[in-house]
RNA sequence: GGAGAGAUGGCCGAGUGGUCGAAGGCGCACGCCUGGAGAGCGUGUAGACGUUAACGCGUCUCCUGGGUUCAAAUCCCAGUCUCUCCGCCA
C-alpha cells in the first residue's frame, strides 16, 4: 500500500511510479477523497471536543446540584450531527483504503521500464546448457518412463494440474527440500518456519494478494481460510502488528511449504508436466530489514537462491524484471530462470522481490531503532530459493542419459540414501 | 462437542459511570551519585489520525463490533481469541 501522505506531498511522483506500471489517473480521486475526509474530520473532531468539554461541565454542575438540562438537551443535537458526520467520514475511508489497497506499488529508479516481459534485463548468466548426441527428452516423459511421476492418478484423485509423485520421484522431491533449507539454515544463516497453509484474510491483505487478486486463491470452508499460494505469506505476517527491536534486523526466514493456486486466466499455458500445478512445493527466503539496507538485502537473497543453482549444477539466468512484468507488491525483482533442455528455453524457477514498506504498511509491521524512538516501516523481502517442482523438472532434464535413465546431482545422493542414478 | 474462567500500556497488575490515556510495580532511556559497577535518587517513557513553520493543540484507541448515556475501561448485546475440566481425535 502506497501512503497517502506520500501522495498527498508529491502526486508527481506517485504519478510518474504508477505510469511506468502502465496505469495513472488514480492520483486525483486518491487527493479529492483524502481531501475530503479530513475537510470533514475537522468539523467533527471540533464538536467531539466541545461534547467533552460540556460533558465535564455537567458532571460539575450535578456534583454542585446545579440543573443542567439545558446543557444536556444541547449535547443531544451535537450528538446527532456527529453520528451523522462520523457515518460519512466511515465511508470516504472506506473508499479510499479499498482504492489504497489496489495501487501496486511503484518501480525502483533502476527498474527498467516496459509494459511486460520484452522488456526485461538478463543481468547475468551461470553454466552452460548441456549439448546431448540425443534428442532430450521433456521431464514429464522421463518422470513417466522411470516411474517417478504420474499424472493420470494425479488427475483420477483431483483433477488437472495435480501430479502424483512416486518411488524416487518422492524420495528426489523430499530430498530437494531438506537440502534446500539445510543449505539456507546451516550456510545462509536463516532461521526455519513451519507456518500453518490455511491462513485468515488479514494475512492474505498484508501481503497483497486480497482485495485484488482473489480469483488466483483456493478459499477455504467451513470457515474463512484461504490455502496459502507461497510461504510469502504467513511467514512475512509473522510480524504482523508488531513492533521488532531494532537489533533484531535483519530477520532472516526460511520455510518449506506446500503451495496452492488456482492458475485463473493460465487455462491452456503449460498444461503438461511439473511446471504449473495447482499444489506444489517451494522453501521460500524471507527477509524483514531497515529501509536503508533491503538494496543489499535483496541483491545477497538472490545469491542465496543462485547457490541452490550452483551447487545442484544447473544452468541458470538472473532476470531483471520490468516495470510491467513485477507482481503487484514488488518495488523490484529478479527472477531466476534455469534451463531446460526439453523446453529448449530458460523458464523461471525463482523470483526474488524487494517490496520495500509495501507490504509493511498493509500488514503494519514495524521497528524502533531507538527505545524512544518513533516507529517506522521495516522493508519486506522474498525469493524461492527454490520451487521444488521445477527443480524436479530441471533435474529430470539437465541429468537426463542416453538410456533414459538420469544421474543424481551429487549434493543430493546423501539425502537420497547414495544412490547416483535413477533408472 | 459440553461446562466454566478470562482478555487493561513493552511486561505484571489496579480500576466505585464523570476529575482515567488510565494507580502501583517491573523493564527501558536520560541525568545525579561511584575510582568502576551495583544499590539508591530524580526525570521521562503507547500508538494512529488531524492540525501547526515549529513548540504545541485536538480526536480516537483499555480484545473487536454494535448499543444505553450529556458522559463508558466500568452497564447491555453479539463476535473473536486464550486458559481450565470433561468428551472425541492424529
Amino acid at each position: 500500500m502506497l501512503d497517502i501522505k506520500l501522495v498527498r506531498a508529491n502526486p508527481e511522483l506517485v504519478r510518474a511510479g504508477l505510469a511506468k506500471r502502465g496505469m495513472d489517473a488514480l492520483v486525483d480521486d486518491l487527493l479529492r477523497l483524502d481531501l475530503d475526509r479530513r475537510d470533514r474530520l475537522t468539523t467533527v473532531e471540533n464538536l467531539k471536543n466541545k461534547r467533552n468539554v460540556v460533558s465535564k461541565e455537567i458532571g460539575r454542575l450535578k456534583a454542585a446540584k446545579i440543573d443542567a438540562s439545558n446543557l444536556i438537551e444541547e449535547m443531544k443535537t451535537v450528538n446527532d450531527e456527529i453520528k451523522k458526520l462520523d457515518e460519512e467520514i466511515r465511508e470516504l475511508e472506506e473508499k479510499l483504503n479499498c482504492m489504497l489497497l489496489s495501487v501496486p506499488n511503484l518501480p525502483q529508479e533502476d527498474v527498467p521500464v516496459g509494459r511486460d516481459e520484452q522488456a526485461n534485463v538478463e543481468i547475468r548468466r551461470w553454466g552452460n546448457p548441456p549439448e546431448f548426441p540425443f534428442t532430450p527428452q521433456p521431464h514429464w516423459e522421463l518422470g513417466e518412463r522411470l516411474n517417478l511421476l504420474d499424472f493420470e492418478r494425479g488427475a483420477k484423485l483431483s483433477g488437472a494440474r495435480f501430479t502424483v509423485l512416486k518411488g524416487w520421484g518422492a524420495r528426489l522431491e523430499r530430498a530437494l527440500i531438506n537440502f534446500m533449507l539445510d543449505l539456507h539454515i546451516n550456510q545462509h544463516g536463516y532461521t526455519e518456519i513451519f507456518p500453518p497453509f490455511l491462513v485468515n484474510q488479514e494475512c492474505m491483505v498484508g501481503t497483497g494478494q486480497l482485495p485484488k487478486f482473489e480469483e488466483d486463491m483456493f478459499k477455504v470452508t467451513p470457515g474463512e481460510y484461504y490455502l496459502i499460494p507461497t510461504a510469502e505469506v504467513p511467514v512475512t505476517n509473522l510480524h504482523r502488528e508488531e513492533i521488532i527491536d531494532f537489533e533484531r534486523l535483519p530477520m532472516k526466514y526460511v520455510s518449506y511449504t506446500a503451495c496452492f493456486r488456482a492458475e485463473a486466466g493460465a487455462a491452456g499455458r503449460d498444461t503438461r508436466g511439473l511446471i504449473r500445478q495447482h499444489q506444489f512445493n517451494k522453501v521460500e527466503l524471507v527477509k524483514l530489514t531497515t529501509p536503508e539496507t533491503s538494496v543489499q538485502e535483496h541483491e545477497a537473497l538472490v545469491q542465496d537462491a543462485e547457490k541452490v543453482l550452483q551447487l545442484l549444477n544447473l544452468p541458470y539466468r538472473v532476470v531483471l524484471l520490468s516495470s510491467g512484468d513485477m507482481g503487484f507488491a514488488a518495488s523490484k525483482c529478479y527472477d531466476l530462470e534455469v534451463w531446460l533442455p526439453g523446453f529448449n528455453t530458460y523458464r523461471e524457477i525463482s523470483s526474488c522481490s524487494n517490496f520495500e514498506d509495501f507490504q509493511a504498511r498493509r500488514a503494519n509491521i514495524r521497528f524502533r531503532r531507538e527505545p524512544e524512538a518513533k516507529p517506522e516501516f521495516v522493508h519486506t523481502l522474498n525469493g524461492s530459493g527454490l520451487a521444488i517442482g521445477r527443480t524436479v523438472a530441471a533435474i529430470l532434464e539437465n541429468y537426463q542419459q542416453a538410456d533414459g535413465s538420469v544421474v543424481i546431482p551429487e549434493v543430493l545422493r546423501p539425502y537420497m540414501g547414495g544412490v547416483t542414478v535413477i533408472k
